[in-house]
DNA sequence: TTTAGCACTCTAAGGGCGAGAGTGCTAATC
DNA sequence: GATTAGCACTCTCGCCCTTAGAGTGCTAAA
């Protein structure tokens, strides 16, 4: 669909004035704010066509308007400047001092959502990157005590995760470096996934050259089992999104909170999100939940070393500064990367 | 202060009932749902007695009444039941069932704060345990990449922590293993605290004698350096405590979040309780918040092989079932340290 | 000391009212 | 044909008033 000049210059304004001012958008608002140099009555005539196309609505008759799903999608597709940079010099400084303190992988995670969360006064998310796909580069076992042990496994790309085992008999420290040996010489770069897939066999190989070390071989496989864990994610401060004026009834803020603590649900949305494109908005209705209705998703993709492994989401209103928050999601995505792949 | 038995009884009902129906409590209600074989005139007489003693308040003159903070004050210390157990069995199997499932510290707290969310219906918390007093059983290094190293300590208790460290230079592993048996040999059985103190003076006794090893060292000492890190908490869900009716206000709930979402408030509070005894209840103004007046917070510790290791808590409204909490927080903290301890 | 009875107070819910915001239509104008 | 001034119309929101009802506190009697 191909809108004229004003009237695209209208739903411009409407779309800005209701995301500022989160009040239906009245002709004499347009006009005024805008400096526009026609009258408010030709305004509420075109304000009436984008009614009938289907992007705007009215709260009831005496109101201004507000966009409807359809209005925000043609804004984030057709009238919304990407390739603008909208973060202060002094935001992108707190978001590089921020990342500059973080230590660990956690770490950089919680922080890259918290500051998505006050940068965008919305809910910052992470989707932490995912290992399946990467090939295993060491191994290591530590004890914990006499029935515990800790195993850690180094990926190609850097990354690392920790598996308890919990062991009944005693395993010396010998044994333990004898299998992380075998470990490496036979898996060493072949994928997580793979490496699940093969563990198996391999148990029963050495089940028999190793008859002592028994027991320890279906913990190991139990590291490696990815398949029942979900992905991890992050959620930063709630306490913005609190604030937006959407959530002042609490049956809103309980539907809301219901659907972000189902850890489930926002990994299923941001995992589509990043499979499509590097920024990936879903508006209201398109987000097929109807307690999130008012609600949009903002996904885009990070990377490590270049290839894409995981997202950063912000989930706000659907009258969430959009542009906004795609720029804050670019450069904290762009610098996330940097320090991933260092 | 000693209460007559009707006082007690009178007082007793009006916490259970203002608990239970989140409303203020009438003398007839009390009378009917007690079946006491008193008139409410009488009822009446004696709640104002307590209202005079400051165990009750009115919120206007045609109401009934609710508790005070320091009326939950003496229901706590002298009125409430404590070795009862109020979980039922199925609570208790989901308890187990949940702890079972979990594999490493962080889901392990992480699952203690939801079950704590979830059977108290507010906000479970949990401090992770301290391992400052600790001392170093084992070290090990692993490189990430060539700018990181992933440093794994395990402390005498079975716990552990890593640290990256970012190195500018090549080390090699033949190095890093030297420097790990540097550590074991001087530090092994040294508490985490003393690793620290110490730390800084060995560096530059080896910094002669391992020049190659230098820019290590350095890094290293971070490793040890607790000081600025902050204990860790975990928060459970927070759609249970959302759904208690003081939160119906959302001023109140803004307070709330913003509360708890600066981490070093509840860190405070869970750390002033958990030196006092093993189960502390702090209700409303004895938190010491103007904004959190009308919430309370219980606070269990919990055990590592005897030693006081962290807590867990619950903060809900100061109209929260304190002995259901206790019973709770009691059960999960058994648990916890159970398997803590293993 | 307890209780019946009753006056009194305050809230909460509902209805009515008026101001104001904003539209949509009509007819005039460019 | 597009734009605009003018105006009737609609709906919300805040305000006030009223009323019902909940619950107390007091008084006087048991």
């Amino acid at each position: 669909m191909i809108l004229s000049d004003r009237l695209s210059t209208i739903l411009n304004a409407v779309v800005h004035l209701y995301i500022t001012k989160a009040e239906p958008v009245s002709s004499e608002m347009i006009v005024s704010y805008y400096g526009l140099d026609i009258s408010t009555a030709t305004v509420r005539n075109d304000l009436k066509l984008l009614e009938e196309f289907g992007f705007l609505k009215k709260p009831h008759t005496s109101a201004g308007r507000t966009p409807t799903d359809k209005g925000y999608r043609f804004y984030v597709d057709q009238l919304m400047q990407k390739d603008v940079d909208y973060l202060s010099d002094e935001e992108k400084q707190e978001i590089r001092d921020e990342f500059n303190i973080a230590r660990d992988y956690n770490e950089i995670m919680r922080v890259t959502s918290v500051l998505i969360s006050r940068l965008t006064n919305n809910l910052g998310v992470v989707l932490a990157p995912n290992m399946i796909k990467d090939t295993l580069k060491d191994i290591h076992f530590m004890a914990l005590n006499d029935q515990r042990i800790l195993a850690t496994m180094v990926t190609n790309s850097g990354l690392f995760f920790q598996k308890i085992m919990r062991v009944n008999c005693d395993i010396s420290e010998e044994n333990l470096k004898t299998i992380s040996k075998i470990i490496k010489k036979e898996f060493y770069g072949k994928s997580l996934e793979v490496v699940n897939e093969e563990m198996l066999n391999q148990i029963y190989c050495y089940y028999f050259k190793y008859r002592t070390l028994d027991s320890i071989w279906e913990l190991i496989e139990n590291c490696f089992n990815f398949t029942e864990e979900e992905a991890k994610i992050f959620l930063g401060n709630r306490s913005y999104i609190l604030r937006q004026p959407e959530f002042k009834e609490i049956r809103r803020l309980n539907y809301l909170f219901d659907f972000i603590e189902e850890e489930k649900n926002l990994i299923s949305i941001i995992s589509k999100s990043i499979l499509k494109k590097q920024i990936d908005i879903v508006i209201g209705s398109e987000l097929g939940q109807e307690a999130m209705e008012d609600c949009s998703v903002i996904t885009r993709q990070y990377n490590l070393k270049g290839k894409i492994r995981g997202a950063i989401s912000v989930l706000g209103p659907t009258r969430m500064n959009y542009s906004k928050s795609v720029s804050v999601l670019d450069f904290i995505a762009n610098e996330l990367s940097e320090i991933l792949s260092e």
